[in-house]
DNA sequence: CTCCTGCATTCTGAATGCAAAATGCTTGAT
DNA sequence: ATCAAGCATTTTGCATTCAGAATGCAGGAG
């Protein structure tokens, strides 16, 4: 056996700053470390059991991702995006997710799209069971699923980078029983668009649920 | 004299790390660092006269905006953008340059979009000149200015971003006298149809020149 | 009693040190 | 002569250390 003949994967190794990086971003994005609370390095290295040097690198990189705010000499602080800030980060992707639609609609397969209703079902199952954090998982898997459709790499990861920042706002948005349901009729009419292969349809519901889902937000705010 | 009549601005205290992202930002898309640089920390240490730390710091965010890559233990290297990359990318800027036409359209002011009608008459007489440093930055700058004009900071942030990361490349393709010729005639539309506040029609014209941007740049890779 | 000043403590920013991994060179075997 | 293995050097990754800034507290003046 030759050796070019087995396709062993590359060893996976990630550094320990890349790997702090995510944990970090998980605890602020599951609400683990709340917007405004202040991030005491010495701490979190003795929770993480590594030293600060990783830490920091990670913290610098966190701010550039906007999810926490860097004051000099005076430690970070878990951003808290103000209600403009929301309003504008939701344009932002609203648009986004219209372009991605433009691109998914020609190029997604007939697979992808059934894929797609089959979380949608599966959604429905945790909004019946009032499983809000299911729900809303699926519900941001939708929305991935569709701008990942859309085959554009740098489109996934501008999206991606906005949609952390204000995850849990939206999430603890979605709290009052009709506007679940509204958001839910906004995802049925999405898909028949999608698979409709309707673009301007589905631009125009991805719109639509972006502006009211900061109806839905601004309240909570 | 009470303390608190003399406006007294705070001092402007940058970090280093701050202070080297942005210079060795710079170099990368000035093209001191050319695309495939390998960047040898213990070189640009000496050179930035700094210890290795905040280098490094620096160069995680700096990978995070898309201008280097780390590769794990073995440095970085500055990126050089694939073709398919650069045209998603395009495609990107062209869909957020677009949503900020629609805002810039209504929220402009008159002196605001005489500003922008002097910068594009600086930027013909550089063209004059054939002055393609100058015009290229000036052309830029119009860009920014009327993405800069929608109000959305999330959006301004997101595009500057995106244009960073192609900025060199964009350069380099702009060396052929019809296409520059060409690129003038659109950003003459785009000001037009801002000064006629037609969202529709600058949006149209700004696709439109991402289109061609591509059109330009694709020969150059 | 209140408020300001000065000092001790704590925390951040940056430099240095150390271990592990990668690179390059030399040497030796075929 | 060619190629590979082993060693030396370089470079990266992370921990530790040191210096400077901010915070909190105590003491003293008004």
């Amino acid at each position: 056996m030759t050796l070019s003949a087995l396709d062993a994967a590359p060893i996976a190794r990630r550094s320990l700053h890349d790997e702090v990086v995510t944990r970090v971003r998980d605890l602020i994005i599951e609400g683990a470390l709340a917007p405004g609370t202040r991030i005491h390095e010495g701490q979190l290295c003795d929770k993480l059991a590594i030293s600060r040097t990783p830490l920091r690198e990670a913290l610098k990189v966190l701010a550039s991702e906007g999810l926490i705010e860097l004051m000099p000499n005076r430690g970070a602080v878990v951003r808290k995006p103000t209600p403009p800030e929301v309003l504008d980060t939701l344009v932002v992707i609203g648009a986004l997710e219209a372009l991605a639609a433009e691109y998914a609609c020609r190029n997604a397969s007939e697979t992808e799209i059934a894929e797609l209703r089959a979380i949608h079902r599966r959604m429905l199952e945790f909004y019946a069971r009032r499983d809000r954090l299911e729900y809303f998982k699926l519900n941001q898997s939708i929305h991935n699923a569709i701008v990942r459709l859309s085959g554009n790499r740098t489109l996934v990861a501008t999206h991606d980078t906005l949609q952390a920042r204000i995850k849990r706002v939206r999430f603890m948005g979605n709290d009052r029983a009709e506007q679940w349901q509204n958001s839910i009729a906004e995802h049925e009419e999405m898909i028949r668009a999608l698979e409709a292969r309707d673009p301007a349809r589905l631009g125009a519901a991805l719109r639509l649920h972006m502006e009211n889902a900061w109806k839905r937000v601004r309240d909570a705010l």
